[in-house]
DNA sequence: CCGATGAACTTTACACTGTCAAGTTAACCG
DNA sequence: CGGTTAACTTGACAGTGTAAAGTTCATCGG
């Protein structure tokens, strides 16, 4: 903590990032209903109150931890896409691979990441506009066939992931767990005609 | 109403179903956080301590409901197996229209069933006893290769359909949402081996 | 240097939530 | 008819989010 800015400035200096990160820790350590407002100025030694100048509501706060996670979660779905061979298939498994890691290691963040009802659905800029989508978008290029709408590829691929381990994590799918990669090899037929017969 | 049970029986009478019938009420009209203990006595006619009587506590209650609606769920995807044509793979694509049915009919519902993060994974008897995995199971069976686990067939199927429908509940997958057969079409893959090439 | 301005908080208050302990009511039973 | 007990009610408490009003202090024009 050899860093520039010290932390003892006047009524707390920067408390938006300390709220973010003492939410981030209650997330870990007592999973989504362990977050409150409350908890969270008491962890930066605050007054209860003083979040809400920063986020409005609690609302506000969820969705700047959020934003946190999310960027979390893009750089784990890139480090295992990278670590993978670079062939489309493989890059395609390396991104689930990664979310499947990431959901696993900071579970009630990512619970906390897919908790939001939007009111509308978000607009195919707002969707281009997160990096996380633009991970999967770019890794779903190359398999997308001549006349297929890259959203029916992604929506597949997301779509089989995103379930995964969301059963898994309702303990829906029982005490022998499959291998993730028996799951994974339905990524395998995405972009392909069924197989005859 | 002119059923056996007189309603003005003592204290209330049939209180417990009085209770999960004012609960997916209070979650038709305002989602999962309109849920609540004392608002559920209220519409009942009750004080508000009496649903811990029959329920224990508000998670007692929550899955009284989540039963009701369990039942629900299944009826859904049943009925909607039986409008397909009886082949399995039409069965399973019948199946999964009546999944998406339900969610969409009773988003509420739906999501307070998938809100429990259980301690432990359910055991493959526990699985087994709910009917709603029978109807997955059993419209699995008949595509699942020799010498593959069942289990991976079902989890690949389910975890497609859920995750599709959360994606879009959570208005993930943008204002041009895809058409849900041309995401359905990945459930013919399922129990077949990748097209060559 | 000094007073005004405004951002960053604190304090206080209120409604709502779940839960517990203790009381009441009435049905049932010997 | 008296006792037991299930089905509630009443009252209290801690924790939650939020709104309004007060306080503190950094900054900035003069």
């Amino acid at each position: 903590m050899s860093s520039t800015d010290d932390k003892t400035r006047h009524h707390h200096g920067n408390l938006k990032p300390a709220l973010v990160e003492a939410g981030i820790a209650l997330l870990e350590e007592g999973g989504l209903e362990a977050l409150s407002l409350r908890k969270c100025a008491a962890r930066a030694g605050v007054s209860h109150a003083a979040p809400a100048h920063h986020f409005g509501n609690a609302d506000g706060l969820r969705r700047a931890i959020a934003d946190e996670g999310f960027a979390r979660f893009e750089k784990a779905m890139l480090r295992h896409a990278e670590a993978a061979p670079q062939t489309p298939r493989d890059r395609l498994r390396g991104i689930a691979r990664g979310y499947l890691a990431f959901a696993r290691s900071e579970p009630a963040l990512y619970d906390l990441i897919f908790s939001f009802r939007e009111a509308s659905p978000f607009t195919e800029q707002e969707r281009g506009a997160s990096a996380a989508y633009r991970v999967l978008r770019d890794t779903c290029a190359p398999l997308v066939p001549p006349g297929t709408d890259p959203l029916v590829i992604e929506t597949q691929v997301w779509a089989l992931v995103h379930g995964f381990i969301l059963l898994e994590m309702t303990g829906r799918i029982g005490d022998a767990l499959p291998d993730d990669e028996a799951i994974l090899a339905l990524l395998d037929h995405v972009g392909r005609d069924p197989q005859p017969s």
